[in-house]
DNA sequence: AATGAATGAGGATTCATTCAT
DNA sequence: TATGAATGAATCCTCATTCAT
């Protein structure tokens, strides 16, 4: 009778979330190691104190909420030294999201091979991945709309996700008859950009009723289909 | 050999675009008509006045950019006759997104018609139609989407939309089997989604590479076949 | 043995020189009368009060140290008050010292009297009110100094005071013989910027040791004999 | 018919020349060498390069206008490192200055040998002099106006240069009646202060109409007249 | 002696909002 | 009802200055 259907928990990023300090914390840490110097260091450290009190306010204030003396209140740092290390707010934010997106490539590489392997279970362990990454990366994901609709730059600097995207499954791409390629490649783009928001919805909003089982067995069937995979 | 292929003009929304503005009074226009005594229909004229400079600028200045003084300034009133009408600047974009909201339930319920028909024709036809409405609706969506994100009651109060489409197309779903309804729900939600999210990709910050054709093609094409139709 | 030998009292102007604040809110309120509407008299009333807080601070802070706070403070009005009237110190600046400049050109006018008379005592009497008027603006002096050293557009604002000075001397011009006016012109204008400068060492800066008497013995003397008068 | 009329360049000081960098490095490193020690001479260029790079700074953008960070930034050096050499921006201010006056000394005692000679010729000559000095000090000039103007200490240490100047010309006032020697002595600091004040207009703010010859020509009448010269 | 990093303090603006008229 | 004027609260940003290295 399968697993037990578990209501999408809409995870609580309504503003004062503060549950992912610890992991936010590994993220940037992982970008100063290995230096050299310790002036450099400790550089890198204020640096990073900055970008993670950054993603705290971004989470809990979106982008415009946030102020850099927020910012720099979180950090535990004098305002003046934010302008040391970044010129503006957009500017960290772009460093926050980036940390993301390492991630976000990673993922998506997986729906070459996903995309390969033609299964409806290589489909639906993907989208299951996606879940997961969708969840890890919620409480950022407002502000990242936010910046995006509110500044054409990030706009244009986001989406070519989207493109990207289209190259990574350049390899999948050529199991395709040529004629049907660039078909292909606006298709996957739609259900790429479906689950996408649709996890969007169901996870950072809330906004979903049913049961996350369902969730995944329809996005699933639905990608399955429109791939005619199976 | 078809019609030829138009891109798709990515809409000049980036803040500045003004076409809209003689379709935009008449909106609030009607709705100020016919209210009853003199007075009240200078009060009704005031307010429909700021609701279209409102939409003016949120169009060209998004929503956390615009300020009750630009607002004001564009209606050529009063900073302070702003607020014998309005509480906020939440409280007025409110009201500009919902006269566009009747139009948007309205193509929504076309969508049962496209349903019920079944017929790839249909959805063909609808998904057109939703063209036609992204296009008229394009310039304000940057503004919803930053509200959206920044305003979480403002997520509750446009989100639902989906859970109200579900609503419309009660009908279509009557004739589906009772077991599969749950299932077919979500189904169409997600498409919607879909389609809606990537019209606003492509018309909005047209960062779509294809042309229309293309697009509406695959579109009608990943519909029907999550749908199951022909 | 001629009148006692005073002094010249350096003016204490040192920043801190209050003494007159009474003659100033007479300068700028004369200003405001006779503006009509209630509403409007309050603007204005709003207004001097500024000019007359600026004027102040300007003589106490000079240019560079008086800051938009100061000013506000000064005028017991809230900072943002101040942008309501004025764009920037810049602005008021221009204002406090046109508010001088009238009398500025009156005193001016004079000086063509005294040229036309061509008596050692009219230059004695024109000199003499001139120190007058140098007292009376002394304290704003060092500020004017500051604006037009620092910023080059105050330069040009304040600097064709000598250039008009020759057409307010068009009169006396023409008593001499059309060959010579040029020079004369120059001649005048050499003078003048003499005087005025001397008149400020003098009494602001308080870098003359002799006493006033001498000052202007000697100052009439350089003149008269400058100018062929007697 | 005499030589043709040149009109007086305005000096293109207007915050951005830097014609004159050579002459400064020449100026400040004549200072430094002969110390002693190697740490002595690095030290001493240390300190000389901040010098050079304030008076480039000072001449472009003001007194008030210079900031610390703009003249390490231009001597290349870190902020840091200029509190080794001085407290605070007035301090190499008035080692700038003070490089300048070591040559106003020179000038100025040059006045004492014309007025000695009592001919309209030797005036004549100390003042073309004194417009070469003008010219090549016309660019701090500014700078020196405002920082006497906005800081009292500045006002005191640069103007005794007009008591001083009574000093150099001691050997001149021996040769004038006693008792006609303090207003001599006053009559020629006017006058000083007049030349002084003219080539400023003329010079650096560029607000002179007529050509230098005529400039020279008057001037010259002018101080012989005043000083029964011929 | 020189530097990089950090800080504290202060100043300019802008905005939403409230009065008295 | 509509307005002009005023306000309080934030925010951004820059600068002079110090400290550990």
């Amino acid at each position: 009778m399968g697993p037990p259907v578990r209501t999408l928990q809409p995870l609580p990023v309504e503003r004062g979330n503060i549950l992912l300090s610890e992991r936010r914390t590994a993220y940037s840490a992982r970008v100063t190691t290995g230096t050299g110097s310790l002036r450099e260091a400790q550089k890198a450290l204020t640096r990073s104190r900055i970008i993670d009190a950054a993603r705290v306010v971004f989470e809990q204030q979106g982008y415009a909420g946030a102020s850099i003396g927020l910012i720099t209140t979180e950090a535990a740092i004098n305002r003046a030294t934010f302008y040391l290390h970044f010129p503006d707010k957009a500017a960290v934010f772009r460093e926050v999201v980036a940390l993301d997106r390492m991630h976000t490539d990673e993922y998506w590489r997986e729906l070459n091979t996903a995309l390969m392997a033609g299964t409806r279970e290589a489909m639906s362990r993907w989208i299951l991945r996606l879940t997961h990454w969708a969840r890890d990366n919620a409480s950022l994901m407002p502000s990242k709309h936010e910046a995006m609709a509110s500044d054409p730059e990030f706009a244009k600097e986001f989406q070519p996700r989207y493109d990207r995207l289209s190259e990574e499954i350049a390899q999948f791409l050529l199991t395709v008859p040529a004629d049907d390629r660039p078909d292909m490649k606006v298709r996957v783009q739609m259900l790429v950009v479906m689950l996408d928001q649709m996890f969007f919805h169901a996870l950072v909003q809330g906004v979903w009723t049913g049961g996350e089982d369902q969730l995944l067995r329809v996005a699933t069937d639905v990608c399955c289909k429109a791939l005619d995979i199976e």
